[in-house]
DNA sequence: GCCAACGTTGGC
DNA sequence: GCCAACGTTGGC
């Protein structure tokens, strides 16, 4: 199972925010990149994920799930983009930050590190059960 | 199909 | 607020 990450900047959508829509979750839209859309395709209903407060706080904050597969994005006009529905999980017992990750050797090859303009990224299991761990969980 | 110019993102 | 990195656009 592939487990992903998403970014947000907070003062747009918050891990808060995400929250409070429980379990019905939410649609992640506005996705405008190619790259990011792939990953959002490849995406399959229960994997898990992080979600990155970019910006301010810039750290993993808590963890979400996919809850509804790629479909069109309405708030595309071009109807070349997609999105998927994610809910909140858990949240972290402390916010895993960009500073840590980058001090930590196992992670340097994050995207996060190398290509922290990517919005929806791919993270391999060994860096999702390190995180996890930084985490608290 | 190349590439310069421009816009956006996000860390610092 | 600055600027590097990246993506997109448009002229040729």
């Amino acid at each position: 199972m592939a487990h992903w990450l998403y970014k947000s900047e907070p003062s747009v959508w918050s891990w808060d925010q995400q929250v409070a829509q429980g379990d019905k979750g939410t649609f992640w839209s506005g996705v405008r990149n190619h790259v990011a859309k792939q990953n959002l395709m490849a995406m399959k209903k229960g994997e898990k994920g992080f979600f990155y407060h970019s910006n301010e706080g810039k750290a993993i904050v808590g963890i979400v799930e996919v809850i509804k597969e790629y479909y069109p994005d309405h708030t595309d006009e071009s109807g070349k983009f997609g999105m998927v529905d994610i809910k909140a999980v858990k949240p972290f017992k402390r916010p895993v930050t960009l500073e840590e990750i980058k001090a930590e050797p196992r992670l340097k090859d994050m995207i996060l590190v190398n290509n922290s303009r990517l919005s929806v990224q791919p993270v391999t299991a060994e860096e999702w059960a390190l995180i996890c761990k930084m985490g608290g969980l």
